[in-house]
RNA sequence: GCCGAAGUGGCGGAAUUGGCAGACGCGACGGACUCAAAAUCCGUUGCCCGCAAGGGUGUGUGGGUUCGACUCCCACCUUCGGCACCA
């Protein structure tokens, strides 16, 4: 049966999506007038991807609910800057030139010409005009102007530090280029070598503190918790012991340690010091020579992740030396163990077995003297290990002066009474450690530094920056960094004295890059500076970032660093970058494995856009947990978005819908149907705001749902397509058009057609306001319990006092049945949500 | 080991401040349309007992607080993430 009016063409988004988006394109919808001072800023950030050379499933999902915020917040008047880059440096591009000898540049280019057209294919309102690519010397000079200004600051600086050193190939080795528990190499199979090198560090322990405070933004707890427990603050006291005089030095050497627990000092007695520990060698008694460099021959040879993975068992060796412990003046042995590391605190401890677990594994191991100098108010401490207790009312025993003194009041008073003898005082001191930014790689910043035999370091003067990269690198298989062997780049000549000079070949790490980039998207072809004040002061700090939790402590840590930094500078006028972060959840594999290409688990959404549009993909990757969740990819559910943007379709431009014949609705019906429809739409709209604003979009989605089954249920009727069903359908289109912006752009401009009205985009529409009379219910539904147990549901009036409500609610056929002829001892009224009757 | 997050139908998930558990969707089952299938539309769907009306039970486990607990408290189990000899 072929009805006489004109079919309505099905939904087809590959016929529609590519058109708006190039539309869009064209009438610079997304391109942001940074000098618009009319409406307020939101500076919205997503964090910049790495071109590996595919967009997946995971950056969407990353990617379209930022985009449906920046779409929502411009339909409520913000002027949206939501720009995008490339996090462009880095390891994979050197891989691949090594393996297809191809410069890194090209091969990174060509990911990003790909990815450029995935990102589009999202439909998402990039700022393309502010685009970045940090491999760019137009980007990476600046990294080397802010390394100058962070070194002339005194907040870059050159130090040892151990590395891993592939003894065969002559080669420094990055972290995961040492395999397996026996630290070997990659290529050959060497075991590698701690080597101490030379390496740019900066300073962000002097913003430890600082750090630690999030006064003023709104960030996640975990977030904050990880970061908290990275930097890791103690407070305690350093104590300083001295070396006893023996036959084979003459002592004075101080041992500085730093402890938490001062009140036990006339408990230590032994000290432990890191086997790097720079006094080792000065106190080592000949007689333990050979056993000691043996040791730390076998140490150096472990990394620290290492040193912990072997069980914990509590090796090291006596160094035939003694200190004198300040409390008691005894002599106690010296000691080297791994369990001790360089890196934290001073690289040495006061070792107190009677109280710690680890040095009473230790001296059980070593046959060393456990001494108690606490005790529990009530009670003896356990003889068989040791008493770490913290209960408020332990006492010192044995403990000189300091007897009987309860512990927590003790660790004050040792330790001002160490200051007041010069023999150490309180301290603190932090897990964090100044942040190692020089890698032996050669697709990176070049650090801008030159080493001359006559001035010494020398750093690059500003007008010879930037220090550029090679155009002709070779990248020799068995790895090394190819700028060290790039004869060209590494002579030069000294800007001090014009003498011959040596480049510094070591690059920037990449987190350096991704520590300003949103300061650059501002202003990304400025030739004159970094970061444009005026920008800078207009619209930062970035209203609202998204990204993974994986940077929880590098990326996110190293960006609050250096705003700190950077204000100090005097570059930027805010301490703190990101005012709110959002950190949404992983998709995984459909393993449940995060997804990588090595696992061959990835999801490619090439064809899934092909097959299903973009607009589906956006919505089924909204609908399918909450934003912060992870799960597992499935596309188990896809037909379900799929089916409603058809019902969509059908409802907005076919509301009659294929049966020919018009159901009438009864004049009473119809009024009543019609105001029920427009309530839905209403709370709908109410509901959908605060959804936004939470960044709720699963329940977004169905609440959409349910309002487009509402719309369905009327189809067909007389009340379809009349004004209560037209205004339902316009607020359920511009309430979907953030998540589904191309399906609600094109109906959108239908329904403008239809309606003679000349077109405008959906995306520059205000977003609308709900009417508050009619989300009002007059009519509730009551649910009634006897003893806490549902037993009917009450239709009644809203708004009738709290007498008139229990005198229906008790008429209630079921109500009696529950309540058996006994009388409610009280009753619970909640106005509007329930009542419950409590019998006996 | 320490810190954090989370455990709800066959599945993804929803539930203002403690107030109708399972919204919305997938899947499944039944039906309409079709020669048939797809698509679409309608209905049913936590579990148990019952023909039904109805009743019982139910948010990882065990306790507790409360008129009332997915929600709060205590103890535990499991999964995931982070840190991991940090003195």
């Amino acid at each position: 049966m072929v009805s006489e009016r004109t079919r309505i063409e099905r939904y087809d988004p590959a016929a529609i999506e590519q058109r708006w988006q190039a539309r869009w394109d064209e009438l610079g919808l997304h391109r942001t007038d940074l000098h618009d001072t009319s409406r307020p800023k939101y500076y919205l950030l997503t964090m910049y991807p790495y071109p590996s050379g595919d967009i997946h499933i995971g950056h969407w999902s990353i990617m379209v609910p930022t985009d449906a915020l920046a779409r929502y917040r411009r339909m409520n008047g913000a002027n949206v800057f939501f720009p995008i880059g490339f996090d462009a440096f880095g390891l994979p591009a050197e891989n691949a030139a090594i393996a297809n000898q191809v410069h890194p540049r090209d091969w990174t280019m060509r990911n990003i010409e790909k990815m450029r057209r995935q990102l589009r294919s999202m439909g998402n309102t990039f700022d393309w005009a502010a685009e970045v690519v940090t491999s760019d010397p137009a980007y990476y000079r600046w990294n080397q102007w802010l390394f100058l200004k962070f070194y002339e600051a005194g907040l870059a600086y050159r130090a040892m530090a151990p590395v891993d050193w592939c003894p065969k190939d002559q080669v420094v080795l990055a972290r995961e280029q040492v395999e397996g528990a026996e630290r070997v190499c990659w290529r050959c199979g060497t075991p590698v070598i701690k080597r101490d090198l030379e390496q740019w560090f900066l300073r962000i322990t002097k913003y430890a503190d600082e750090l630690l405070s999030y006064d003023g933004i709104a960030w996640p707890e975990p977030i904050r918790l990880m970061q908290t427990n990275w930097i890791g603050r103690s407070e305690g006291a350093e104590i300083v012991f001295s070396v006893a005089p023996d036959e084979h030095q003459p002592g004075g050497d101080e041992i500085r340690v730093f402890t938490t627990r001062p009140d036990t000092l006339f408990g230590a007695t032994f000290m432990v010091l890191a086997p790097e520990h720079p006094l080792v060698d000065a106190l080592t008694h000949p007689a333990q020579r050979e056993v000691v460099d043996a040791y730390r021959q076998q140490a150096r040879r472990k990394s620290e992740i290492d040193r912990l993975s072997t069980a914990r068992e509590k090796t090291g060796v006596a160094l035939g030396a003694h200190a004198i412990n300040p409390g008691t003046g005894e002599r106690i042995p010296i000691w080297i163990a791994d369990y001790v590391l360089l890196g934290y605190g001073t690289g040495a401890i006061m070792a107190v077995p009677a109280h710690d677990e680890r040095d009473f594994e230790f001296a059980r191991a070593h046959g060393l003297e456990v001494r108690t100098v606490v005790v529990p108010a009530d009670g003896e401490p356990p003889a068989d290990q040791a008493y770490a207790g913290h209960s408020a009312d332990e006492r010192l025993v044995d403990s000189g002066p300091f007897s009987g003194h309860r512990a927590a009041e003790a660790k004050r008073a040792i330790a001002d009474w160490l200051a007041s003898e010069g023999k150490g005082g309180p301290a603190i001191t932090y897990r964090l450690r100044d942040w190692l930014v020089s890698r032996q790689r050669a697709w990176g910043t070049p650090i801008p530094i030159v080493y001359c035999d006559r001035c010494g370091m020398v750093p690059v003067p500003e007008d010879q920056l930037p220090v550029l990269l090679p155009d002709d690198f070779e990248f020799r298989p068995q790895g090394g960094n190819a700028l060290e062997t790039h004869a060209s780049f590494v002579s030069t000549t000294c800007p001090s004295c014009a003498g011959p000079a040596r480049r510094e070949t070591d690059t920037l790490d990449t987190f350096i890059d991704s520590s300003w980039y949103w300061w650059r998207y501002l202003s990304p072809d400025r030739d004159d500076r970094a970061i444009d004040p005026e920008m800078d002061a207009r619209w930062c700090p970035v209203d609202q970032y998204t990204g993974g939790a994986e940077h929880a402590v590098m990326h996110l840590l190293y960006s609050r660093f250096f705003s700190k930094a950077l204000n100090d500078l005097g570059l930027v006028h805010e301490r703190e970058p990101f005012k709110r972060l959002f950190n949404q959840g992983q998709i995984l594999g459909e393993d449940g494995e995060r997804m990588s290409k090595s696992r061959g688990n990835v999801q490619d959404p090439d064809h899934l856009v092909a097959r299903y549009g973009a607009d589906a993909i956006r919505l089924f990757l909204m609908f399918m947990k909450p934003w912060e969740a992870d799960a597992p990819w499935s596309a188990n559910g896809i037909s379900g978005v799929h089916r409603f943007l058809n019902r969509v379709w059908a409802v907005t431009l076919d509301p009659q819908g294929e049966a020919g014949q018009v159901v009438e609705l009864g004049e009473g019906e119809g009024r009543e149907a019609g105001r029920e429809l427009r309530a839905l739409a209403h709370r709908t709209l109410r509901d959908v705001t605060e959804d936004y604003e939470g960044l709720r979009f699963n329940t977004i989605v169905s609440k959409l749902m349910e309002l487009t089954n509402g719309l369905m249920r009327y189809r067909g009727t007389s009340l379809a397509g009349g004004p209560d069903w037209d205004e339902a359908s316009r607020l359920l289109l511009l309430m979907l058009a953030p998540l589904a912006p191309h399906i609600s752009e094109e109906l959108w401009s239908r329904r403008l057609s239809g309606a003679g009205e000349e077109w405008r985009s959906i995306h520059t529409e205000a977003w609308p306001a709900y009417d508050e009379s009619l989300v009002e219910e007059d009519e509730i539904e009551l649910p009634v319990q006897v003893n806490g147990k549902l037993r009917d549901r009450v239709r009644m009036p809203a708004g009738l006092s709290e007498v008139e409500v229990e005198q229906r609610v008790r008429a209630s056929e079921k109500v009696q049945r529950a309540l058996d002829g006994r009388e409610p001892t009280r009753v619970v009224h909640v106005p509007g949500r329930l009542v419950n009757l409590v019998v006996e």
